[in-house]
DNA sequence: GTGTTATGTTAGCACCGCATACATTACGCA
DNA sequence: TGCGTAATGTATGCGGTGCTAACATAACAC
């Protein structure tokens, strides 16, 4: 860190302010426009020439939350050892999507619990990249199926998983148990019509 | 409608606050305690006599919804005619599923969207009728199969496909064609290692 | 250098959740 | 029938919020 040295112009507010944000999300806290100023050292009303409103915020934030899973689940895929069955990978991006979802439930929220804004075009290529990087896989896992319904329903899977994780059901389990719960609900799935669910 | 007096007692207060919180959500807008208050006729304060907080009165509609999409689903249930296979029976409940989260956007939200308070009996109750009833229906369907991650699996795809529809898709599209594709994505599920999703 | 524009500040509006003190009514009990 | 208590309403006020308008300062192009 060098010498702060205060002046009138920030210098990024933008950027001091997003991160302020962040930091606000991982301490629990919800980041309003004026808490976020107030942790950046600025008058409230200055985030307003970065960002229209509250909705321009939360969207900015949700872009960053994109990249983050989508990094993940890249990382996730590049763990994964050469010769692995369409169950074993599936398993693994559930089971990360899943933990992104618990480990940052805040963020996710803002990601994905409320109405997505097509106007914001970052928001929009952030999403789609996702849904693109999972588009791929299917079509590498499951080459004849048909892409976008076989990618919905899986995608819907683990997003699903997710969610009841987060909202519905008890909460402070062991992460390992999670992970085998969620690997257990793919398998199943996987199949189902293959011996009558063993 | 009865000729209303103006007496300084409400009567039902609970029960006008609540049905004026339900036209808040069906109006587009967030139903805050004052806005509640105001549409009842009633002091701001006021609502705190019946609901402790705000997250009270959130939680007492999302049991309302809880309610209302188990009497969607079993209307669904009877809708099936009376030899219906696995798939039929699932597609059946899916779209209803999805169409409730559609339909009702605000209020799904409320109920899955933010973290459920296990304090609240009364909501814990309403969720656990949900989840008994899907488990009901996965042990009719697939009775050798594990109930618990069989139904975790199930639900969480049709949770899914509802919260990709709310929130991550073009928002307009007739509902048919919504129905259409959460209808192909549970088939496609069901039939994934049964001739290679033909 | 100077005018324009970007980026800050201050002040203020209407709203919110919530607490406290007070008013009015309903109700059990003598 | 009357009275005390509890239930239920009101009035008021605090600190927070999103957002706007008017103003101040600095950066930058010419």
């Amino acid at each position: 860190m060098s010498t702060i040295e205060k002046t009138y112009h920030h210098g990024d507010l933008r950027a001091a302010l997003l991160a302020a944000a962040v930091e606000s999300l991982e301490a629990g806290e919800t980041p309003s426009m004026r808490a976020v100023a107030r942790r950046a050292g600025v008058s409230p009303a200055a985030p307003y020439r970065h960002f229209a409103d509250r909705d321009a915020l939360d969207s900015a934030l949700a872009v960053r939350g994109f990249d983050d899973l989508r990094g993940a689940l890249v990382a996730a895929l590049g763990r994964i050892p050469a010769p692995a069955s369409a169950q074993e990978t599936l398993c693994a991006l559930a089971v990360t999507y899943v933990d992104f979802a618990l480990r940052r439930p805040a963020l996710f929220h803002l990601m994905f619990g409320n109405e997505c804004d097509d106007a914001d075009s970052e928001r929009v290529r952030a999403s789609g990249q996702l849904h693109d990087l999972l588009g791929d896989v299917v079509t590498r896992l499951f080459p004849t199926a048909e892409r976008a319904t076989l990618s919905l329903a899986l995608w819907g899977l683990a997003h699903g998983l997710a969610f009841l994780h987060l909202d519905g059901k008890l909460r402070p389990e062991p992460t390992d148990e999670v992970a085998a719960r969620v690997c257990a609900a793919i398998t199943m799935i996987l199949a189902l019509n293959q011996g009558e669910a063993s």
